[in-house]
RNA sequence: GUGGGCGUAGCUCAGCUGGUAGAGCAUCGCGUUGUGGUCGCGAGGGCCGCGGGUUCAAGUCCCGUCGCUCACCCCA
């Protein structure tokens, strides 16, 4: 076979960057569940239409074909089709209008899964990548006090990680009421176009937005200039609420949206200054280029890292299902767990305490006596402890060589029989100190330490 | 989809105005004959991405193609 050239955009790590991202994915599950949200996986493929209620999106959809079609390509109606899902959201909301009937609302769900894009792959974006999200959906109403809870369930999440050498994040907020509400206040209509040329402000600088904001949004002068004060307001306590409401009162551009959305930014910040201190900041030019989001809107950057992205958005959609008759309004969060570990193990913030699961070696003195190997494996395995037998009996060095390349830290030497043919104790050997002592494999225990593989901040 | 950069050993790369391929690291072996790491010596490993062209001669120049990569777009 020829040699396998790498797909680009289809990350594959190596054992111990697996180690960190399995770290990864059981602190986020657990922080799920300890918050109440149910675990569910839905299918990778969904009906292309479904998949392209989206909109702009389609070119990034992988098809499903049975090669045996192919050669019938294009006969086959576009109903029938299948797509890789290319979020967690769109067949989420699926899944809850074909369960609604077995599904108690409020519902709390988190969603962990590989998806799908066909885009182009990048430092940190790929084709075929995991996402953590969750969700809480409501039957007909959701309140909005979950739009605060669902920020803070991620915070907290990610905060976890901070011990295995994640930077600290932050959670830049902002609400669509306040920039539709302060759009149409100062006469501005086209608020998808605003906010699209808005979320370029970082890129491409004040000046080009402004520019573009009259050419492509038929903004006047003025109005570009209060579009850009709007989006220059950010800040962690609630002082950013009385900013925003002075600008627009000195553009006259107080309007009933206005003020509701910038009482929810208000709760949102105030609570969120009490649970997560620093954490959650708002930033007015926080727009989300998908145009679904009704209310909160949150964007989630590594401190430092502010170039990668976001690494976990989300955001309020009024109607994220509806089947006609009864919609459900979601609030959620999707951490982009690829992005995440990418970026960990390649600015080595993180490093995995070994390769290999085993804590433990044992030795083989022969190939006769492999039985006896295998044996004290079973014994230390029966207490918990992970073990692996050598591969062959070669001599000690090249043994203790092989435990020392996959970072093992202990060597067990069964016992020999010596001249007067007495079986001498078990020794174990810590090869990092070269320590080695008399063990049972009865009752010798590593140090909880290394019992397991970990993850630990990179030295 | 648009535009730039780059493809040489497992990895990182060197290879001048063309003259039939190198280093470091890694791997394996020996020194050390059943207790590793250091050190020394040695070995294996290459259709120089692929195809075509120019030339007596191409890793080197030209064209094409594929792949990787960066930026745009978009997003996790």
């Amino acid at each position: 076979m020829a040699k396998p050239t790498p797909l680009s955009g289809f990350p594959e790590w190596l054992p111990d960057g697996r180690i960190v991202e399995q770290h990864v994915l059981d602190t986020l599950r657990h922080t799920f569940e300890l918050h109440g949200f149910a675990g569910i996986e839905t299918r990778a493929v969904e009906p292309l239409d479904q998949l392209l209620r989206k909109g702009e999106t389609s070119k990034e959809v992988y098809l499903l074909s049975r090669l045996q079609d192919e050669d019938a390509a294009g006969r086959a109606s576009s109903e029938k089709q299948l797509g890789l899902h290319f979020d967690l959201t769109v067949p989420f909301a699926r899944y809850v209008l074909e369960n609604a009937g077995k599904l108690a609302f409020p519902l709390r769900r988190y969603q962990i899964q590989k998806v799908w894009r066909g885009e182009r792959p990048q430092e940190g974006r790929f084709r075929e990548f995991i996402q953590a999200d969750i969700d809480v959906v409501g039957a007909g109403e959701l309140p909005y006090h979950f739009e605060v809870e669902a920020p803070l369930v991620m915070a907290e999440a990610l905060g976890a990680l901070a011990e295995i050498g994640l930077p600290p994040v932050r959670i830049l907020v902002n609400n669509r009421k306040v920039a539709e509400g302060f759009y149409r206040g100062i006469g501005l209509d086209d608020v998808e176009g605003v906010l699209r040329q808005i979320d370029k402000l970082d890129k491409i600088g004040p000046d080009k937005v402004s520019e573009l904001l009259v050419t492509e949004c038929g903004a006047t002068d003025d109005q570009a200039k209060a579009c850009l004060a709007l989006a220059s307001i950010s800040g962690s306590d609630v002082g950013v609420i009385a900013e925003v409401r002075a600008l627009a009162e000195s553009h006259g551009a107080v309007t009933e949206l206005l003020e509701t959305g910038l009482g929810e930014l208000e709760a949102l910040i105030a609570a969120a200054a009490e649970r997560a201190p620093g954490v959650v900041v708002a930033d007015l030019k926080i727009a989300r280029g998908l145009d679904y989001y009704t209310g909160s809107v949150y964007e989630t950057v590594l401190v430092g890292h502010e170039q990668l992205g976001s690494v976990c958005s989300g955001g309020r959609y009024d109607t994220l299902a509806s089947d006609g008759r009864n919609t459900y309004p979601g609030v959620g969060l999707s951490i982009g767990v690829s992005r995440l570990v990418s970026r960990l193990l390649s600015a080595e913030l993180v490093q995995a305490t070994r390769s290999v699961p085993s804590a433990v070696l044992v030795a083989v003195a022969s190939e006769e006596q492999r039985a006896v190997s295998d044996a004290v494996a079973t014994a230390l395995r029966s207490r918990d402890i992970p073990v692996e037998v050598a591969p062959s009996a070669a001599k000690f060095g090249k043994q203790i060589k092989y435990a020392d390349r996959r970072g093992i830290p202990f060597v067990w030497f069964p016992g020999s029989a010596g001249e007067d043919g007495v079986v001498g104790p078990d020794q174990v050997k810590d090869i990092r100190s070269g320590e080695q002592v008399d063990a049972d494999a009865a009752t010798w225990e590593p140090s909880a330490e290394d019992r397991w593989p970990r993850v630990v901040p990179a030295s």
